[in-house]
DNA sequence: TTTTCTGCCGAATAGTATTCGGCAAGAATG
DNA sequence: CATTCTTGCCGAATACTATTCGGCAGAAAA
């Protein structure tokens, strides 16, 4: 005989949540220097199994990363602002994904609506912001740029692990 | 005698980050997740030397705090937007606050420019974002809003520690 | 029902984080 | 300038966690 290589794979694609896996992202979504005992205190688990389970969840990509958020004014940059890049042709060329080299730029979106690009960058000054807008204008096929500066940060957060359901109902959250 | 009181603190405020202060939050800000010993090897610094500085920097705030950041998709949020809110009076009504109380809000500023709020909404599918425009909607002065979907997201980092300082000149910052 | 697999736990181990004492360089003091 | 004081570093010692391991129990497959 042959064909003994007939046996399919019991579950393909990454398992799907459960609820401590929830509880655990949202735990490290809102603190990542928890200890794995104190983890397991919260969702119930021993340090072990949130271990593991941690594990699997930066392996499969749930987890992308742990960083430190700095304060943008400590290090230099108080002005936040979001700059709308108006593109001709297709929004994307390559030359504008080159001013994501300056650690001004925080993100950077294509999207739909009447701007091309959306950039959030977080400069030093308006001065600076002036620059950066001059750089952006030098790109073949910029069209113009409109700039929202921040007055206000009311929030600020990570991806938040938890997911509104019942929506046609609840007029607002309890706190 | 009395007025033996006179002695002013030597030095007032943060101290301004020297060199291995910028180092140390370049790496942080980037991973979270390395040890001192490996901190303080890039940094050129002993793993104490490292961990009190670290320390200094959270407190002072520098380091404002550690998350782990999720992947959108994984955790059920696919759809990224920005939602231009366009208030009467003036926008920072208490009740549009409320809003940052569902897990789909990410951020929250008040900015200038011809939209008085922008939000940054991370949702499970374009339904639940109309149920959140609705919610918007509902709140007193609120007179429209601007949505932004984002098709690709091409960078999405955290605060950087580096600042551009000679913006006249470069015309790209080497790679 | 039996077998297999998955994921948990408690205990053991390995590896860090954290503390401590001493030292050296720069600033303040006289 | 000499002296004192302060700050921040380092190496070694300690305390605490992360990580591994073996075994077990429940669910799924056979």
């Amino acid at each position: 005989m042959e064909n003994t290589e007939d046996v399919r794979p019991k579950r393909r694609g990454p398992a799907p949540l459960d609820a401590f896996d929830r509880r655990i992202l949202a735990a490290l979504a809102a603190d990542a220097d928890r200890s794995y005992a104190a983890l397991g205190e919260t969702v119930g688990l021993s340090p072990p199994a949130v271990h593991e389970r941690v594990k699997r969840l930066k392996r499969s990509g749930v987890i992308r990363d742990t960083v430190a958020r700095l304060d943008g004014t400590a290090v230099g940059k108080p002005l936040t602002a979001f700059v709308h890049v108006e593109a001709a042709g297709w929004g994307k060329s390559e030359r504008l994904m080159q001013i994501a080299r300056f650690p001004e730029v925080e993100e950077l979106h294509s999207v739909a609506g009447d701007a091309s690009v959306i950039l959030k960058v977080r400069m030093e000054n308006p001065q600076a912001l002036e620059f950066l807008l001059g750089q952006i204008h030098s790109l073949p096929g910029v069209r113009g740029t409109r700039s929202y500066i921040a007055l206000s940060t009311y929030l600020d957060r990570p991806v938040q692990a938890e997911v509104t359901t019942d929506w046609p109902n609840v007029p607002l959250p309890p706190e």
